[in-house]
Parts: C-alpha cells; sequence; structure tokens
DNA sequence: TAGCAGATACCTT
DNA sequence: AAGGTATCTGCTA
C-alpha cells in the first residue's frame, strides 16, 4: 500500500488542503477554517491508511485550489481519482464539471441529464470528494436562492456563506438573496 | 409572492 | 427493506 500524502496550506485565514495518492491523483480536497478540522476530515477520507503530511506546502493542486477559492479561470492540471467514486456520483461529478464558471445550474436540471431525482442529487452532490475541483457550488435549488454547502463533511452557515461568496467572485450575479435567472446554464445539445 | 405540506425519486447500507 | 436526502411542485392566502 503507497503512502498518501496530505498537504496543507493556510492562504487569507483559511486552510486548503489536498489528499494526493498513486500517480500523483488527487483523492480529496477540502478547506476549513482550521487546520485542525481540515485534517481530520481529509483524513477520514482515507481510513487505515500510511499517511504523510506536509505544512505549508506549496504544490501544483493546492495553488489551483487556491486559485478557484478566488474565483480566477484557472486550467487544472491535477487528475482525480476516481477509484472509491460510485458510478453514480462519477455522473455527477461529470455533469458539475460541465458547469461554466459563472452559470448555475438547479440539483432538478442535473437530475433531469443524468436521468435521477432532485434530492438523490442533492445527496450525490454533497458527497463530492473534490470541493473546488469539481464546482458543487454550482449547483442551486430551483428557486434561484443560494441553497445549502457544507464544509468538512458538514452542512454550516459559514459554508453557505462561502457558496455566495464563490459564486459572487465567479461573477454570477446576485441580487439580495437571489441569483438572477440570467446566470443559468442552458446545456448545449440536449 | 412567500410559506408549507405532501409527493417524489432513488441512492446507500 | 429501511432510512435518509445540499429537492420540487402546487396549493393556499
Amino acid at each position: 500500500m503507497k503512502t498518501l500524502t496530505l498537504a496543507t496550506k493556510e492562504h487569507g485565514g483559511t486552510w486548503f488542503g489536498v489528499v494526493i495518492g498513486n500517480q500523483d491523483k488527487l483523492l480529496a480536497s477540502s478547506f476549513s477554517k482550521s487546520q485542525k478540522n481540515l485534517v481530520r476530515h481529509l483524513r477520514a477520507d482515507a481510513p487505515g491508511q500510511p499517511i504523510q503530511s506536509f505544512t505549508n506546502e506549496s504544490n501544483v493542486p493546492l495553488n489551483e485550489m487556491i486559485d478557484f477559492y478566488e474565483g480566477k479561470p484557472t486550467a487544472s492540471k491535477t487528475r482525480l481519482d476516481w477509484e472509491r467514486v460510485s458510478e453514480f456520483e462519477k455522473s455527477i461529478c461529470q455533469s458539475m464539471k460541465e458547469i461554466p464558471r459563472g452559470k448555475v445550474a438547479s440539483y432538478g436540471m442535473l437530475a433531469k441529464r443524468i436521468q435521477s431525482g432532485p434530492r438523490a442529487v442533492g445527496t450525490g452532490v454533497a458527497r463530492n470528494p473534490w470541493p473546488l475541483f469539481v464546482p458543487c457550488h454550482r449547483v442551486v435549488p430551483a428557486s434561484l436562492e443560494i441553497g445549502n454547502y457544507s464544509i468538512g463533511g458538514a452542512l454550516s452557515d459559514y459554508g453557505c456563506e462561502m457558496k455566495r461568496v464563490l459564486l459572487e467572485r465567479e461573477g454570477v450575479p446576485i441580487e439580495g438573496d437571489r441569483i438572477s435567472a440570467e446566470a443559468l446554464w442552458i446545456p448545449t445539445g440536449v
């Protein structure tokens, strides 16, 4: 069994972390206000595996992650490790990756796309192992409110605020607590 | 137009 | 076979 790498880095008061496994592929990512919670969450994602930790390590996936966080257009070179992801979650993640920066899609839209139901999609989106790399923050309720977001495996107000900030930084127009309809992603070729 | 049931679809264990 | 869900819709006022 290969030793995994856990790298964390602080940026602007927030901690970012990635777990890297075989062939430099990304197993999981996460971010949090506290490094302790961040590490606990990421370690829980790789139970029983030897893991080597680095703090304030500068590496490509971490730098990309911070760029995503800042809302910058980023062409990611990081390869994702899909090994532990179910077929259902895979199709959700692939749909999410298609949502362009500055646009949003609803749970219901994604459900239709993969022929599932909106609530099931909700659970799948919530299980996204690679927040920021796979833009789960671009999935919102059909009401076009911000909706829910969890960080470190737990729903929180902080998470929802963060989701809003991420969308704003990507240029999604938001009036009050509602996203403008023009930001809705219209999938091509359906 | 906001709030709220009740319905839905289906994934995970 | 049951339990859970980061939803949706249509009804009410």
